[in-house]
DNA sequence: CTATATTGTAGCACTTTGCGACAATAATAA
DNA sequence: TTATTATTGTCGCAAAGTGCTACAATATAG
């Protein structure tokens, strides 16, 4: 969180970036019934944090998140949800920042525009963790999957913002397509039964989630897939982007 | 929108406040079947635009979003909530404030903090426009409840912070308990129904609408009103608060 | 006392959802 | 080849929810 992507870009007048405002970006990852969150490791801190990043002078806010998630991780083509703005005082910890300052070498003068207060941005975004493999940036060790059930102590108050994104996801599921950027082309009934299982952290009875989805009217039935396993072979479906389903205001 | 409360505090530097960060409220009035919106005009300028304003450097932002409407319209204890940042290039033009600043007697000088580029926090409440009786501040000419079918021109991108904040107010009507804050202690089922209908601007079905609202359990039904009208005395209904509906995440 | 407008509620059709059952079938074992 | 097994597609309820109509109840006006 809170950092340009090299060593150089550091000044300490922060010149170049909107001073005082941060973006976070809450990356789930799912495979195989397993909901991951994406942490960088800041070196030799054992300061685990969210990617994010600053907004750059002249640069779209959405669009720095893209970017930043991008220098932090390099991943790419990842579409990132606005979710929540993090602006209590209580967050406003210079410390975390003064040691990786330190631990980079860089003089933290006093006035270091990292040691401000900073207000920040959340974004989260929902990916396959097998396919979108994370390279650390230079200021980290390490920008790894981590269970969702088992995240150690982050950085300020990433925890919350993790917590508040989860929210944000479930909540969600079922009104905007964000599980179909994660599923391969094709997939099974099951394979989407299992996703959203696993997102919202209970069980869902198969006969009616089928109805329920084949309702949307937004996937289309493929032939079987004939694949491993003793037993019926099951359809393969395809999401179809059919509708405009963003419903415009009246204004 | 972007502006402290009073003249003297605005000084070419923009000391005491987090630099580039803004706040606006779309505060939504409700009454007798109409939905209006708070405006603003600022002094000898023709401009329209919401109350908004800045954070201070000790603040929390959503204490400021509160203290800032209450800075520009006097307006005290509304809830308010979040919907959305603003933060596209787009929305950047620095002719309205310098407009406004020359109206004032002040110098727009180039770097004046107010000339810079604004990302903005939109937060939106509901309120009856009948008991907030709005004051403008020393910069506006006039604070009033505008009609939101004849909303005028506003400044920078204020008329699409109005649409984004109508669409979440109707999204979140079921799920957040918003409308309760603007009845009066005790209500019929008509006076919940209208409320919902010039909302939603679309009529709901008496049967189905009761039968529904009857059916959250958080409604207590009290005696009779009788008052004016030809007809049957409706039932009187207040609000009860009684399970905490914030469900926390698993975190 | 009658007329009128609105309210509370019951009823019915239709849809949605929870949940169990069962035949179909692809791989494996006999 | 044939039986076994696990999973899938689908049907069939029952329960709950929703759209809509109907009708009796009842304050007030005349």
């Amino acid at each position: 969180m809170d950092k340009p992507l090299s060593t150089e870009e550091i000044r300490p007048d922060g010149q170049g970036f909107l001073p005082g405002l941060a973006i976070d970006c809450v990356i789930f990852g799912f495979h195989d019934n397993q909901l991951k969150i994406l942490l960088l490791e800041y070196r030799h801190t054992d300061l685990f944090a969210l990617p994010g990043g600053f907004i750059r002078s002249g640069e779209n806010l959405n669009d720095a998140a893209k970017r930043t998630l991008n220098d932090r991780t390099s991943l790419r083509d990842i579409y990132l949800d606005q979710f929540y703005v993090f602006g209590d005082m209580s967050r406003y910890d210079p410390n975390p920042l003064r040691t990786i300052l330190l631990k980079r070498g860089l003089d933290p003068v006093n006035d270091h525009w990292l040691l401000q207060r900073f207000v920040t941005v959340g974004f989260y975004a929902l990916v396959d963790f097998t396919k979108a493999i994370p390279i650390p940036d230079l200021l980290s060790d390490n920008c790894q999957w981590h269970d969702l059930a088992t995240l150690p102590p982050l950085m300020l108050d990433h925890n919350l913002i993790v917590a508040k994104a989860l929210d944000t996801l479930r909540a969600d599921l079922d009104r905007k397509l964000i599980v179909f950027n994660l599923l391969p082309e094709t997939f099974t009934m099951n394979d989407l039964q299992s996703l959203y299982e696993t997102i919202l952290g209970q069980p869902l009875h198969r006969s009616s989630f089928q109805r329920k989805m084949l309702g949307l009217g937004i996937l289309e039935r493929l032939k079987k897939q004939y694949s491993g396993g003793a037993h019926k072979a099951p359809y393969l479906y395809r999401f179809v982007h059919n509708a405009p389903k963003t419903q415009d205001s009246l204004l």
